[in-house]
RNA sequence: GGGUCGCUAACUCAAUGGUAGAGUAUCCGGCUUUUAACCGGCAAGUUCUGGGUUCGAAUCCCAGGCGACCCA
């Protein structure tokens, strides 16, 4: 059956070239995606037939379509200009008649139409035979092609190239999703992102945005000298969160090393080497459930000051992010999923006890032993897990079940429980607390920072406190990192801390609902 | 982990338990001002997978896969 198709399909082609004019008598129809295929590589040998390539090796172009379009913006309906243009970029649209083709040619920035004449293609391509009946008969849309011709505005108003000379400069072997449609299936949009950079506009949009907003970042740190160090991703253990790693295996050490779930620990050792401002951006990875909101793999971006506490980095914070929103967006409104979000200085600064009183009445100042407060908190329809042993644990519960979701605009939250704040300096004035901050904007953990905990004794309590949990079968938890204890040792000045999730923030910035659309190759499951 | 929804031609979608269809794309013919070009024609299917019920299943039932959304 194949062998058949290929011969036909050789028969038929044949006669394109040379008997072209004669009607065919009816031959099998070619439909199915490899049966496309197949017809498209035959074209692919017609054209290396004719003693062109179909994968070229260069093109020289003068102009991007965007800046043709703004060059011209003026011309005329009918106007022609002898400029002379080249420009290159995958043919999205085919209207072919019978003396004339009109195609939509699209390249990084936008698209331009090409006016495709026989006449002319044919008095200028002396080289080839039948120039523009192979046009049409060798081209595709999907087809990567360069033109070289003039300026010409159609009567109808459309800025186009009248080409003079074109070239095949890359076959396209497998049709594009359909043209009106486009590619909506959610789940071929991540698996082969590349077809849904093609098709649809926005999404090219979304990843250039997210460049503009990590190339901010980095000089705005770089402007206050900020020093740029890259950390290990693997590491003989994994610390500086509470999350499951992912563990790979060196062959010739014969050891386990898992990929980092956090820069901290690293960076913090370099604090202890003298560095008084350094940040990494970079990526991280956390052996997690994937959601709209979490990826395996992921963007944070972690800022170290020494001599700040967590007042300065506040204010660092929010200065960052309200300057790369104006930079890439032009303002700090931004619509998010239709909200609209304040981005403008200062925010709401408040702390965890105060917003948790505010929005379910209850005072955890005021609750002295754990059944009392357990109580209260049934009674405000908090769940609260049996493996919830302290005060502390509970208040968190109370904040994340109760408060996040009501945090639409960006909130600063103070003063955390030092249960759950294990790296984090205690509270100068609040016992039992730390002098921690996280910020929330759309009900979401965006950012969390911290005065660091120096205080190398105290963190080996914590340390040990944690693995002890660990060893009693809490996979989040880690063994002690003797190493980062003994740089501590050593001394490290007073130091804040800041972690910054990018995908949220390009979440945030670009109106994107999933983390998915916000990362070009997103986790997903085997097929 | 739980719930809801979805999966049918390459793409976007139809189809009371009773012959699986349309538009786009492809293929053939025509066409010098189109822009979702148009006109005419030929075709195109593992209805996600596996079971079950039934004379008969895309449709009903069970299990599984993948995805989306919500919840934890």
């Amino acid at each position: 059956m194949t062998l058949y198709v290929i011969i036909e399909v050789k028969f038929r082609q044949f006669n394109y070239l040379f008997m072209s004019n004669q009607s065919q008598p009816e031959q099998p129809h070619i439909c199915t995606l490899a049966e496309i295929r197949v017809t498209r590589l035959e074209k692919v040998t017609q054209i290396k037939s004719l003693g062109l390539t179909p994968y070229a090796y260069k093109w020289e172009s003068t102009h991007s379509t965007t800046k043709l379009q703004a060059k011209y913006a003026d011309l005329g309906k009918g106007e022609e200009v002898e400029d002379e243009v080249a420009i290159a970029g995958r043919i999205i649209a085919r209207r072919v008649f019978g003396k004339l083709a009109f195609f939509n040619l699209q390249d990084e920035k936008g698209t331009i139409q090409l006016y495709l004449e026989k006449k002319r293609i044919n008095g200028n391509m002396t080289e080839l035979p039948q120039p523009f009946n192979n046009l049409k008969k060798l081209t595709d849309v999907g087809d990567i092609i360069g033109v070289k011709g003039t300026i010409k505005r159609t009567d109808k108003g459309e800025l186009s190239i009248y080409v003079i000379h074109y070239t095949i400069l890359t076959k396209s072997l497998l049709p594009l999703p359909d043209k009106w449609h486009g590619l909506t299936d959610t789940e071929k949009r991540y698996r082969q992102r590349y077809i849904d950079l093609i098709v649809n506009p926005g999404a090219r949009e979304i990843f250039r945005r997210r460049a503009r907003i990590t190339a901010r970042i980095r000089r705005y740190l770089e402007e206050r000298d900020f020093l740029e160090i890259e950390t290990p991703v693997l590491q003989s253990q994994a610390g500086g969160a509470e999350a499951r790693p992912f563990i790979t295996y060196h062959n010739t050490l014969e050891m386990d090393l898992y990929l980092r779930i956090a820069t901290e620990l690293h960076l913090k050792r370099l604090v202890v080497g003298g560095f008084e401002k350094v940040f990494e951006l970079g990526r991280v990875f956390r052996n997690e459930g994937v959601s709209t909101r979490h990826n395996p793999e992921f963007t944070s971006i972690e800022v170290y000051q020494a001599y700040g506490d967590y007042n300065d980095m506040m204010n660092l914070t929010e200065d960052l992010i309200k300057t790369v929103a104006e930079e890439v967006l032009g303002t700090t409104e931004v619509n998010y999923q239709g909200k609209l979000i304040h981005l403008g200085t200062p925010w709401r600064r408040e702390t965890m006890q105060n917003l948790v009183q505010e929005i379910t009445g209850l005072d955890f100042t005021q609750f002295s032993d754990i059944e009392a407060a357990k109580a209260a908190c049934t009674a405000a329809v908090i769940d609260i897990s049996d493996g919830c042993k302290s005060l502390g644990e509970m208040l968190n519960e109370a904040f994340e079940q109760k408060v996040e979701p009501t945090l639409l605009q960006p909130t600063f939250v103070l003063d955390y429980p030092i249960e759950i704040s294990p790296l984090a300096k205690p509270h100068r004035s609040k016992p039992g607390l730390v002098e921690r901050f996280e910020l929330f904007i759309v009900g979401r953990e965006l950012a969390n920072g911290f005065s660091e905990l120096t205080d190398p004794m105290d963190q080996r309590q914590r340390l040990e406190a944690q693995a002890a949990k660990k060893a009693a079968g809490d996979s989040e938890l880690h063994s002690v990192d003797e190493d980062f204890l003994t740089a501590l040792e050593y001394g490290m000045p007073p130091t804040v801390g800041l972690g910054i999730g990018i995908d949220r923030l390009v979440m945030l910035l670009t109106d994107a609902a999933s983390i998915r659309d916000a990362i070009a190759f997103p986790l997903l499951k085997r097929e």
